[in-house]
DNA sequence: TTATAGCATAATGGATCCATTGTTTGAAAA
DNA sequence: TTTTCAAACAATGGATCCATTATGCTATAA
């Protein structure tokens, strides 16, 4: 358990600190790294007593952590009902996922745009170079980092904490899907992977120059169509094929 | 401990169920409903232990709800310290909630002029109703409550659950600086009030009309302009005198 | 063979306990 | 009188315990 953090991108998430973690937080990282590594899928349930005897904890901790999960929206326990679910995916939910993503990141791109300085842009070109180099080294988990810390950037450029917040359990939402579909839409080894075609770079360019040159409208727009560009919203589209996919877990 | 629940604008955000309430419920809709009541403002620490003898309950529930709370933005507790802080209220903070808001609450008034069904409309009508004559009324409670039903209406009618899930914290968020500010204004009992002057019906009003025609744009203008007109922004612009307001708690 | 009732199992909510550590008070020194 | 250090106090994080109750299995009956 020790090189958890070190690990997966969840980490990206948890905010820089010299303290050391606390149990709780042991729990909920590692849950998330889970759900992110897709060794827990939509359907799958979690139970607190099988969770901390996992981990060598005892049950407080565990029980703060999933509760924290559920207000997150990442995990859901129905009233009178025991473990926690690892919430279905419908093409509903993934419809609305990216629908509140569009509102929330182009936004946050026009605000950025009118409030970036001169480091910021730098930070995000420097992310960006870091995309470039990992796509085309087809380094598949260094890509989806940066792409990560990208949209993150980009939201904690536009300055809002409350938008910020509220990003990030939608953001987290929409991640878990994007692998989720990847791994079993029918296309999956073709055209289409886990990081859209790797024609995020591109596209994150375009927001990058928008930003640089204070055009909050352009940045808003190039914002929102990256995200149409997804490869989870393109799987969206393909609706008769979605039908395949949407449903319960495999395990 | 008992009618906690029938007062207080809080069970508005309870979902409904029978289900009794478990003891983690209570403690978080009680100190919800103290933030609301102003008798928690900012600045103000609340303790585990302090709270759990108040309430005669242990503190595992208690740390269960404060917990919550923090994940919702409502309370903060900083690494490494103790108590739980009633976050500070700071000019900049105010802008950003309702910079926020306005994001958040006019993308989905153009949702709800999208998919708004016949009896969506008429239960805005129904709130709205409400608000004109407790307006007229000056009965503030029931006002504030039938405001507090309407925008979070429209958030319903938009159909994305993750939108409204987001929105919620940061309502809540600026509900409570609106009281504290309408509370402390030097304005206050002239021409501002904590509902914003009572124009809130007649600008709902125009929000319900651009919804029921089916005009998204409008209806986003409507909700973003409504939001401009409130008390607390409009304390904000006044900046002067903002300065003596924001600050440490009075207690 | 399928459905139901009842029982055994085990997971959860809440209470309590303990070790750790942040806070505060007070005494001593400058 | 003000500052510093230390010791007592108190709040928190985590572990454990207990009562309640959801869940699953079995045996019986249709």
């Amino acid at each position: 358990m020790d090189p958890l953090f070190e690990k997966g991108m969840t980490e990206l998430n948890r905010p820089p600190t010299d303290r050391p973690f606390q149990a709780f937080e042991i729990v909920f990282w590692h849950v998330l790294d889970e759900m992110f590594e897709e060794r827990l899928l939509p359907g799958d349930v979690l139970y607190e007593t099988a969770l901390s005897q996992e981990l060598g904890l005892s049950r407080t901790p565990v029980r703060e952590a999933l509760s924290r999960l559920v207000a997150e929206g990442l995990l859901e326990n129905p009233a009178g009902t025991r473990g926690y679910r690892v919430p279905d995916l419908s093409a509903d939910d993934l419809q609305q996922v990216f629908q509140a993503r569009e509102i929330l990141e182009s936004s946050a791109a026009a605000l950025a745009a009118e409030h970036a300085r001169k480091g910021d842009i730098g930070e995000l070109e420097e992310i960006h170079r870091r995309e470039i180099l990992f796509s085309s080294q087809e380094n598949r988990r260094e890509y989806c980092r940066a792409n990560v810390e990208f949209h993150f950037a980009v939201m904690r450029i536009g300055g809002n904490r409350y938008l910020e917040r509220a990003f990030r359990p939608v953001f987290w939402r929409s991640q878990l899907y994007v692998n989720y579909l990847a791994e079993f839409h029918p296309l999956n080894g073709e055209e289409l992977t886990a990081e859209s075609g790797h024609n995020s770079p591109a596209e994150h360019a375009a927001l990058i120059r928008a930003i640089a040159r204070r055009a909050p409208k352009a940045a808003a727009k190039a914002a929102a169509e990256h995200l149409r560009s997804t490869t989870a919203y393109r799987i969206l589209l393909d609706t008769e094929r979605a039908r395949h996919i949407f449903g319960g877990s495999s395990r």
